[in-house]
DNA sequence: AATAGTACTGTAATTATATACAGCATATAG
DNA sequence: CTATATGCTGTATATAATTACAGTACTATT
């Protein structure tokens, strides 16, 4: 799917602000007024231009026939267990998928993870909980990360790094810190956690 | 708000699917050819009734302007701080409404409700936690519940449910299990949670 | 230098759609 | 007995909307 242009992409989130809104697609005369085009062909050129690169279908004959096609990034997988040496969000990793419900919990969350082991039951995070993970939130010293050790992935308390000195903290008596030399071990901070699911209580 | 007939209902339930399916409400002459009308007026003349009795707006002049107007029914309200003697689903204690997202957590689901204090932090539920409460399961011993004692609303686990002994615990090692004789006390099981969201961590 | 894409104006025809008016039949409430 | 609501057919028309055709201008790619 190519990408739009500046223009494109103005009248696409016109369509779907308009769609929020009214609860139907807007006409192309409806475009052409919002933009200030004195066409509404202009607005159909537009509309071909984007169905064309794959965002919309449009339903010839039918008044406001256009058709949003998903562009499948508004759904957030669910990861359970993470093969090891692959990407985390590898197909096979992907339990099922769940719509983004924008109202609630962090906007930034890229993926919700499966926790495993009791590690973190101190701060409340138990096993089988879902963790919501974000990829690009850079994470800070005494924050929850997703960090991939030699392959393994793990959740943790993040209390060191530095280039020679990685430490992690599982939130439990009976553990003791994981320290990590980044020279010598693969290690990868995969993300920050934001939030937490319990789905049985 | 008047009820709808069932040919009413009928069209009512054609118009959310068309919108489902398709993204868009249908013509006169779409919902006629449904149905098996014979004349677009028929569908215009339910769309009016429908209008009347306040469930759609309908936009004039504009094609497709059917907008549907929501019963309220499909958000689920978040709890703050519960006023005491009133109700816990009262307007004044709901902090803000999120949209029912089916796929995730339990469908159960009738409210949030925003945790106060420490006395669930040994089963992983800490201050600020959301927990999801259904009013209709009914609590099961060794469950955790919503209670409500003397007009004031708490989160504990159900050990004992008797005519003359109710014990509520809390999952904290520096509290003791809360008696209740319900012919003296009054006491209320508001619900059973059922799951658990935290927005920060 | 030619071709294709972007970004419009302007006109116009055809079709899609809303919507008014005239009926007819049945049921229910005052 | 008479409104009023429901539940349609059938016709007609104004207008809403799609969409084709003819241009103009700029930019990027081959």
């Amino acid at each position: 799917m190519k990408n739009l242009t500046k223009r494109q992409e103005e009248i696409l989130n016109l369509i779907k602000s308009h769609i929020q809104d009214l609860g139907f697609p807007p006409t192309r005369a409806d475009i052409a007024k919002s933009l200030g085009f004195k066409s509404p062909n202009a607005a159909e050129q537009h509309l071909r231009a984007i169905e064309k690169k794959g965002f919309i279908s449009i339903l010839s004959g039918a008044s406001r026939g256009i058709i949003l096609n998903d562009t499948g990034n508004d759904d957030i997988p669910i990861i359970g267990l993470v093969a090891a040496g692959g990407p985390i969000l590898a197909e096979e990793n992907i339990e099922k998928t769940i719509p983004r419900s924008n109202n609630l919990l962090s906007n930034e969350i890229d993926y919700y993870l499966r926790v495993k082991g009791d590690s973190m039951v101190d701060v409340g995070i138990f096993e089988e909980d879902l963790i919501g993970v974000s990829k690009t939130l850079n994470p800070k010293i005494g924050s929850i990360v997703v960090a991939r050790i030699n392959n393994e992935v793990t959740v943790k308390t993040l209390i060191e790094f530095n280039q020679n000195k990685v430490t992690l903290r599982p939130e439990n008596k009976n553990y003791t810190d994981i320290n990590v030399n980044p020279s010598i071990d693969e290690l990868v901070i995969e993300g920050s956690c934001v939030a937490l699911l319990r789905e049985s209580l």
